[in-house]
DNA sequence: TTCTGAAGCTCCGGGATATC
DNA sequence: GATATCCCGGAGCTTCAGAA
């Protein structure tokens, strides 16, 4: 029975053992697929975890760009606005609280608001004694579609409309109108019945040192009877232009190809000649290089094929080495411009906004461009100053962006250069000077970029060319930035200006007019420059109405509420030019952050003999009994001039910015890193940096944290020295 | 509605001319 | 020859007219 029992279970048991086997096979197998799974799942999970966390961290960093390039635009915007205030607005209300002095001449506009007194201005001109003296017959009425902005009328002091002579032009031409006769009818001058300048009436005085109306001399403009031969405006000019583009059989009504007949570029080429329409292309592009150079045709010989910068060898010094700052700069304008006219009428609006457009164009053109527009052509034919203004580069990037949407054989730049050699040759054929930058401003309508558009089925869009308004233009409304802002480049500082009247000799530092001290004797420093002396008095020796009138305006300037105009520890005055720093760091020294410290924008001339015009010169405060400003002398040195700078690098969240140095600055004291007190000062600072053609770089707050650390400078004491 | 180029207006820099 | 004044031409800005 055993035996059976055992003869018949062997097999069975064999068979549990293999079974168990299997199962405890299959159940380990379960356990290490479902533990690699899960190991899977969570190194998966974590991955996942950490995809979400850098997208998170991705995102952050887009606002945190988007954020501190919208402060930055915001900073810029409210630094050119509050620079038209200061210019316009805030002069003229401070001259108008002076009720002690005026000329008894008031300005109205013609529904008889008030728009201020007339002050005098004490010059060593003639013109003006003159004026002073005669009686006031009338007060003065401004057009009814002039700006009436009583700030509009403080132009009339400004330092850019004294001729050389130190005649006030403008503040001469309201004197006239409220001083001279009224001009009626055919007496009147011919600008003045156009209806061109400020005033209502035509008016002048009798005698020789007065040969214009108030209008014309206002604005500078010949002044001749309408009753006898106007001159010849520019627009008459462009009448005439357009009537022979258009052709002796134009009529009212323009056709499309009208000026597809004329070189509008080269403008006068004779009537009747034929034109070339042959398409550019690879089979008969004129350019040849041999690799370095081209070599052909004449009007590229020498042009390197690869793209020049400023430190290239073809660079010419005279070029403008940041060209791109200084259209960003623009563009930063406008769009301050358009956010401040967003309430505005929709023209208006589109106005600005198509010039945010077009720097956004010229910015990427020359950002990511296969040439620089320098490089356009050969320096023989380059005119760099006149190509890279706003609206001619624009039309140059432009053409080459059509150029690259439309599938050519060649480059955009080789149909351009290819054009361009065949228009100067055109040009030379028929003895005339070729002009590189009317040729590129006019592009749009040259035959063969028409014949392009018209060939790829680009219409021509915008106003149509040669339109003529049915009757005569009226009078349009000025534009509102009247003073400084629309075109022309600031005067220069009535604040730098105040130290040129501190009569040389020992007027000597920047500082001087708003921080003057009394000239007490030098406790700390060991420089003959150390401690700033007192200019104040020196100025108010040089004495005169000029220059109290610039004091107003510098006093005006102090009031800017863009910046802290008063230092908070030593509670003195700064300007819009200051910029407070915790600390400074060079190659060998650092600044002691105890101690109340600037960089101040020195303009040229403004330290008679100086020798390094136009630098960020580090000042220091010094808590004795007075307090004085001064500077750390030899070798201590946290100064740089424009030329020194090769550029400014900064970062968001950091308050620090890297001044790269070159040349001499860079062999002296190497990159200096400063510490800006505020984060508005340093984007103030940059803003500055960027208005004065300084290239500014953005970069990481770790790469220049790093770069601080790295600095290992040694620290001066508050007074400057050098610790042993 | 938005965008574009043309045209017109104004201002400014600098060369030409006048005056001392 | 130096200085002052005149005025032309370039350039920036605004508005117009039409296309997308």
């Amino acid at each position: 029975m055993q035996a059976d029992a055992d003869s018949g279970s062997l097999p069975r048991t064999y068979l549990d053992v293999v079974r168990i086997l299997r199962e405890e096979e299959e159940h380990e197998l379960e356990e290490a697929l479902r533990a690699q799974t899960e190991s899977i799942r969570l190194s998966l999970r974590a991955l996942v975890e950490r995809r979400i966390e850098a997208e998170a961290a991705l995102n952050r960093v887009h606002v945190a760009i988007a954020t501190r390039e919208a402060q930055l635009e915001k900073a810029a915007k409210d630094y050119y606005q509050r620079k038209q205030e200061i210019s316009s607005g805030s002069l003229f209300a401070a001259a108008n609280t002076d009720s002690d002095m005026h000329t008894g001449v008031q300005v109205y506009s013609t529904t008889g608001v008030f728009m201020g007194d007339v002050m005098p201005i004490e010059t060593e001109n003639p013109v003006v004694e003159i004026l002073l003296d005669l009686p006031v017959l009338r007060s003065v009425t401004v057009r009814r579609d002039w700006n009436h902005d009583p700030g509009r009328l403080n132009s009339i002091y400004q330092e850019r409309n004294i001729t050389g002579s130190g005649k006030p032009f403008r503040w001469v031409a309201v004197m006239i109108q409220a001083t001279g006769e009224v001009l009626n009818g055919g007496d009147c001058c011919g600008n003045c019945a156009r209806g061109m300048g400020p005033f209502e009436e035509c008016i002048m005085l009798p005698g020789d040192p007065f040969r214009k109306c108030g209008n014309c001399e206002w604005s500078k403009r010949p002044c001749s009877p309408s009753s006898h031969q106007p001159p010849p405006s520019s627009s008459a000019k462009a009448g005439l232009a357009v009537e022979r583009f258009r052709g002796p059989s134009a009529d009212d009504s323009v056709a499309e190809h009208d000026y597809s007949g004329g070189d509008f570029s080269i403008d006068d080429r004779a009537e009747g000649s034929p034109v070339d329409l042959e398409p550019i292309g690879a089979a008969n592009l004129s350019l040849r290089h041999n690799g370095k150079v081209y070599t052909h045709p004449a009007c590229m010989e020498g042009v390197p094929v690869e793209k020049i910068g400023p430190g290239h060898p073809y660079w010419d010094p005279e070029w403008d080495p940041d060209l791109m700052s200084t259209i960003r700069v623009q563009t930063l304008e406008w769009k301050a411009k358009l956010e401040a006219s967003l309430h505005n009428t929709s023209s208006v609006r589109f106005a600005k906004q198509r010039q945010v457009n077009r720097g956004e164009a010229m910015l990427e053109f020359l950002n990511k461009g296969p040439i620089h527009p320098f490089q356009l052509v050969a320096k023989k034919y380059m005119d760099a100053r006149r190509l890279a203004s706003f609206d001619t580069l624009f039309r140059l990037a432009e053409t080459l962006r059509t150029l690259s949407n439309n599938g050519l054989d060649i480059t955009p730049e080789e149909w351009v250069r290819h054009r361009l050699h065949e228009i100067i040759t055109e040009t030379q054929r028929d003895g005339q000077t070729f002009d590189l930058a009317k040729a590129i401003a006019n592009f749009y309508h040259d035959p063969k970029v028409v014949a392009f558009r018209d060939a790829k089925g680009i219409k021509t869009i915008g106003r149509p060319a040669g339109y003529k308004m049915a009757v005569p233009p009226r009078r349009k409304k000025q534009k509102t930035d009247f003073d400084t802002s629309a075109t022309g480049s600031p005067a220069p500082g009535a604040y730098n200006n105040n130290n040129n009247n501190a009569g040389g000799g020992g007027g000597y530092h920047t500082a001087s007019f708003v921080r003057a001290d009394d000239g007490s004797p030098d406790a700390w420093a060991q420089g003959s420059q150390a401690i700033l002396p007192a200019a104040a008095a020196a100025t108010a020796a040089a004495g005169g109405e000029l220059v109290r009138r610039r004091k107003r305006q510098t006093d005006a300037e102090l009031g800017y509420e863009g910046f802290t105009d008063t230092d908070e520890k030593m509670g003195d005055r700064m300007t819009k030019h200051d910029f407070a720093l915790r600390s400074v760091k060079s190659r060998a020294y650092a600044t002691n952050s105890t101690v109340t410290q600037y960089w101040h924008w020195v303009e040229q001339g403004e330290e008679a003999g100086s020798s390094s015009d136009r630098l960020f010169q580090h000042q220091v405060f010094l808590p004795c009994e007075p307090p004085q400003w001064g500077l750390y002398s030899a070798p201590v040195d946290f100064h740089f001039g424009l030329q020194d700078v090769k550029e400014i690098v900064w970062a968001s969240d950091t308050l620090k910015a890297v001044v790269r140095c070159g040349g001499a600055a860079a062999e002296l004291h190497g990159d200096m890193i400063g510490d800006f007190a505020r984060e508005r000062t340093k984007r103030r600072f940059l803003v500055f940096c960027m208005k004065k053609g300084l290239r500014v770089v953005k970069s990481t707050a770790f790469e220049i944290e790093m770069a601080w650390e790295m600095m290992n400078s040694q620290v001066l004491g508050p007074l400057g020295q050098v610790e042993a």
